[in-house]
Order: structure tokens, then sequence, then C-alpha cells
DNA sequence: CCTGCCCTCGCAGTTTCGGGGGAGTTGAAG
DNA sequence: CTTCAACTCCCCCGAAACTGCGAGGGCAGG
């Protein structure tokens, strides 16, 4: 474990607050030498939930125009497990380039190494630390640190969830085999007669499972039961 | 970096196959001295995927009796981001001391400390090593090895993302802001008499909205559509 | 300029869903 | 042995959702 590392998780430790959380995103770039550092959870908390170093020009211009929805670093990370490499994205999107270039003239740099972080819930969170240099000196830099910056990030976010306490409560009671059986059809599309149909019983009876989940997961309906039951990872579609 | 982190990540990068990475668990038992290494992911390539150094019978029990269902670990992690201790979860459902018990009599050590990782599309898993010791000893080895465990949980993942190359192909198109948005009501158990309402529009518009999401989902219905923008992370409900 | 996408609105008819009632068996836990 | 949860089956009916047919305006990119 670097110094550097050992550091940034020791400040870790002793922070509770939101607050605190951005100064550590701004010791982090003296630390690591970068121009910007920056922890954006997509939906904890009324999205978004930051803490970053970029001029508030900056942010303010990319709420403004829900720059989020042609951010090819945003697009792109919600679809990966993997770090990506700002440079290897693909900027031909309508728009990205642009955006890229008003990024750089509110003091961006032109590198950038972003991480997708993803909580219990669906919690989503990036990562990224971003600096001007050529691509040779960021490639290495991102070879030295990748490491480091997989367990920080991972640190951030474990903090944030506490900040936040975002609950890892129970629902009420665990859903039964076949009320799951039901929800993952459900989740397919089929209807209450095709998945009666397939699972061998009445639909009278399927009716009862959907109801029953419906009731243990508090939902509405049973798109909404889906929703919950998909969003909690009770069952995967 | 410890050399044995460094060992490891080296071997993970030859690897290609579910088999090679078979033998990189195996491998893990002996550089970190505990009695068990597993990887189990629940919703790859048909469940369960897995490599492990369990006794066959005794996955042979726990897949036959589901056991996955009343196991605290699979349970509680679940709904966790951190990284838990098996002997801080909470043992008291029905069945679960005794399914513990059992697991010991099958060659599983009595302590284990259990890693959920998370991919893109809600692909879940849990790294877990596995150990007969004190309390103590156990608890200055995972407080030293946390952070190994943590990166080579992330890297394996990757790697089995990779082998079963699970696509991180963008749907067909993007969905419009409107579609988005009714998604995520649909997603809350609201009708579309309400929705309409609450986003200002006639419910016949609301309706074009929700067709063309499925269609471009490739949805069959609302439901199916709202679970297939909720486990691609289109929206957060 | 034209194509395509996004946003907006309408009617009629069929199917499905959800609310309201029931009832009986098994099996495991207390 | 009782209790409780899970699983199974049945009816009626009103309110939603889905299907299929339309229509037009605005705004961006090729």
């Amino acid at each position: 474990m670097t110094r550097k590392l050992e550091t940034v998780l020791e400040t870790l430790k002793g922070t509770h607050c939101a607050e605190s959380l951005q100064s550590l995103v701004e010791d982090l770039r003296g630390i690591y030498d970068v121009e910007h550092v920056v922890y954006h959870a997509l939906n904890i908390a009324g999205s978004p939930y930051a803490a970053l170093t970029y001029t508030n020009e900056w942010v303010d211009r990319y709420i403004e125009e829900d720059l989020g929805r042609i951010d090819p670093v945003i697009q792109t990370a919600m679809r990966r497990f993997h770090p990506l490499d700002w440079k290897r994205l693909d900027w031909t999107p309508p728009g990205a380039r642009t955006m890229l270039g008003e990024a750089i003239a509110n003091g961006l740099g032109n590198q950038g190494y972003t991480l997708p972080i993803r909580g219990p819930r669906g919690q989503f969170a990036l990562f990224t630390v971003n600096a001007s240099a050529a691509d040779r000196s960021w490639d290495s830099f991102t070879a030295e640190t990748a490491q480091d910056l997989m367990l920080i990030s991972h640190f951030i976010h474990q903090k944030v969830l506490e900040i936040e306490n975002v609950e890892e409560k129970a629902p009420g009671r665990e859903l039964s085999p076949r009320e799951r059986d039901t929800l993952h059809f459900l989740a397919l599309g089929y209807g209450r007669a095709q998945i009666a149909d397939r699972l061998g019983i009445s639909e009278h009876t399927l009716r009862v499972y959907v109801d029953s989940a419906r009731f243990k997961l508090g939902a509405l309906n049973a798109t909404h039961a889906v929703a919950v039951a998909v969003s909690s990872g009770i069952i995967f579609p």
C-alpha cells in the first residue's frame, strides 16, 4: 500500500459529513497531483450528490443543460464494470466533442479516468480524476494509480452510504419461491395467464402470489413490485 | 502492493477461461493460507456460476436444498456494500445455525469473510475466503488482507464478465426524457392517468411514450419495460 | 429541403389487472 | 397440538391497460 493511499484512507476514517468529503477530494487533488477529483453519485439522496473540484460555472452549466445526458463518460460508465479512460471513449455522438471543448475551456484537463461504483440498491456513482497531460505520461499515471483509485473510490462510496445512512434494511418478509418465480416472469413481460400456464398452476393461484408479493414489497401494483424486486436484487431479469 | 497480491493479479492476467479461474481460486487458498476461496456469481450465464474449493458433496447439498435461500451470507450480502464478516451476521433465522453446522461438518472453517460485487446490469457475485481460526487471529487476518481481497474480487469479477462476454452494448436507441419520466413513474407504481396528470399531458400522449419506450427496449409490456430499464440503470426507482 | 425524431392529442374495442369475497391441504416451528 | 406460512383452487365485476386506427407542429441533421 502506498503512503499516499494510507494517508487518504486515514483521512477518510475521520470523515463524517458531506463537507469533510468535499475537503477530502480537494486534498486528493494535491496528493495525486491532478487537476480535478470528482465523486458523483447519480441516485443517492436526491440526484446529483457530489463532492468535486470543478468550478461552479461549469457545474451550473452542466446541470442546467443536462449535459449528463450526452456526456459519454456517464453514458459509457453506466454500462461498464471496468474503469474507463476518457481518451478511449467514443466522442463521436453529436454534442460530445463540443461539450469536451467547453469543459476544457472551463478548466478541465484533457485527460480523465473514471471508475463506476455500484451499491446494493443500484446506487450508482462515478469517481473521476482529471488532469492535463500528454497521453504517454497519463498512461503511466493511470497504470500506477489504478489500484489506489479503485480502493479510494470504494471507500468514499462506502462513506457516502453511511453519511446518507442508506439503510440496508430487509423487506418486511422474504418472498416465497413461488412469489419470486411469479415476479420473475412478470419482469419478463408475461401475463398472468401465461405465467400460470408455465408454472402449471391456475391463474387464480398465481394471482394470490402476485398479491402477496405486492403486499410484502409494499408495492402499489405488479409493475411497482417488479421494479422494487429488481432494484433490490431479489430477482434478476 | 503486497507480493502476494502482485502474484495473484499477474496470474489473473493469463486467465482466459473458467478452468483457469478455478485453478486460481485453488492457488489463492495456499497463497493466503485459508481453508476455502469462493467466487460465486448469482446471475451470470445461468446461475450459479462459480469457482470454488468447497467439496462437491457440500456444493451438491447446497444446491439441492436451495440453501442460498436461508444462507445469511447471501441474504445479507445482497443488501450490503461493505464486505461482511460471518461472525457478525445474524444467525438466528431458522435453519441458519443448522446450515452452518453442516457446512463445518463438510469441511468449512468457522470463520468467513465475504465481499459483494456488482456489475453494470446488476450482475451480482460474492467473493469469500473461509478458514478455521480463533476470532482474534481471524480479525487480524481480515484487517491485513481486506484491501487485497477487494482488489482480487474485482479483478476476478472483471475477468468473469470478459470470459462470459457480457456485452456492454447500448440499447438500440436512447430513451427520450419523456420516455424516461414515464418509465420512472410507472416504476413507482402510478397509473397512467396519474402520471399523465403529473406530467401535465393527456393520457393518450403518455400512452405513446409507454409504447415507444417499450418498443425501444424490446419489451412486451410496461412491466417488462420497467424491469429492463431498472436493471440497465436507465432509471433509478 | 427533407427526413427523422420528439412532443402533443383523439376514439373504439379487447384483454388484462386488481379488489372483494371465499376454502382446503401440507409442513414446519413453537 | 396448535399456529402460521406456503401452496393450491374458485367466483364476480369494475377499472385499468393494451391494440389498432388516426392527426399535426417543432426542431435538428444531412
